[in-house]
DNA sequence: GGGCTGTTACTCGGATATGTCTTGTCCGAGTTGTTCGGG
DNA sequence: CCCGAACAACTCGGACAAGACATATCCGAGTAACAGCCC
């Protein structure tokens, strides 16, 4: 069990949308280029986030992808989410059922009780995931990093929008 | 991102093992049957459980699997990890070394900041599933189902051991 | 000079191949229980 | 009747296909900017 490459795409593509000045655009030939990943595989993925109502899509020249809101109500886990889908890690198919000492017709009273620990594991995932915004990832991804790369990479993100 | 269905096989196998008395065995048939699953294909899981050092197997009539170690000394997370391998769920690919506007040589004090919160989050579903044994699965799994159909149950798996 | 229109170039979006992993199946090596013969 | 050896059947274990999904790529519909023309 592994997530999607796309995932880890999208997230630094997050990071660098929430850096832009308010109805500006940025294409995803730009974001691929910047990270250095096939550019119509990350489209793929950014058309889900779209469809998501993360971010929104202009076309024609200067246009591209931007924040569809406040990089603070945006979470890990609705980026995620928006590319892996928002199934459960766990499919429980009740295999309980096909014991062959269950009377037939017999119902369970409640979800089987392996599903309930996976599912709760699942949801703590999940806790951990939607208590970090795009602002929280702006601030972890900046600290660190020598000022003079910042500016640079700001420039050159800002020089395409 | 799901668990391959094998997982929750080899849960309800586990559980069924834990019922087992002392140097009893049960073949990858009866549990196949038990749960109406692929035999041979549960025989590949099993066998990675046995690998991991979970169970223990013997061959010839009579053979099949037992528990290598007490009930409440195997976790939820051992026996998935035993299936799906521990890799971790996120595996960061250092797509920021890709950025145009990096020096050459440049070197990253520290982890990307997005593995470290999916790392997080990933730790945090480890420690749920840690804190799960099969001591405590056996008793969920008992919890308000009829007596007479465990005693059934207890009585198909114990003619065949 | 200003406004309108046609063009053009660029964008996203979905439809289309390829590789890898999960799923499913098969057969062989090895072992244990059984049976049969001999003492 | 007891013991030992050969047999037979059953087990796990790894090697072998098929399908599903992730990965990667291509092309078309649509749109915004731009350039040129008319007023």
């Amino acid at each position: 069990m592994i997530l999607k490459s796309q995932v880890e795409w999208v997230l630094h593509c997050c990071a660098i949308l929430s850096a832009l000045p308010e109805n500006k655009y940025l294409a995803t030939k730009d974001l691929a280029e910047f990270h250095g990943v096939p550019k119509e595989y990350l489209s793929k993925a950014l058309q889900s986030l779209s469809q998501a109502g993360l971010l929104v899509s202009t076309l024609g020249p200067s246009g591209g992808y931007r924040l569809a809101k406040s990089p603070s109500d945006i979470t890990f886990l609705d980026v995620i989410e928006a590319v892996e889908g928002n199934t459960p890690t766990f499919a429980c198919t009740e295999i309980r059922q096909k014991n062959p000492c269950r009377p037939k017709g017999y119902c369970e009273p409640a979800p089987c009780g392996i599903a309930r620990v996976m599912w709760e594991a699942d949801e703590a995932w999940r806790q951990s995931l939607r208590a970090v915004t795009l602002t929280d990832l702006s601030r972890m991804l900046t600290e660190g990093v020598p000022p003079a790369l910042l500016q640079k990479s700001f420039e050159w993100i800002m020089a395409r929008t």
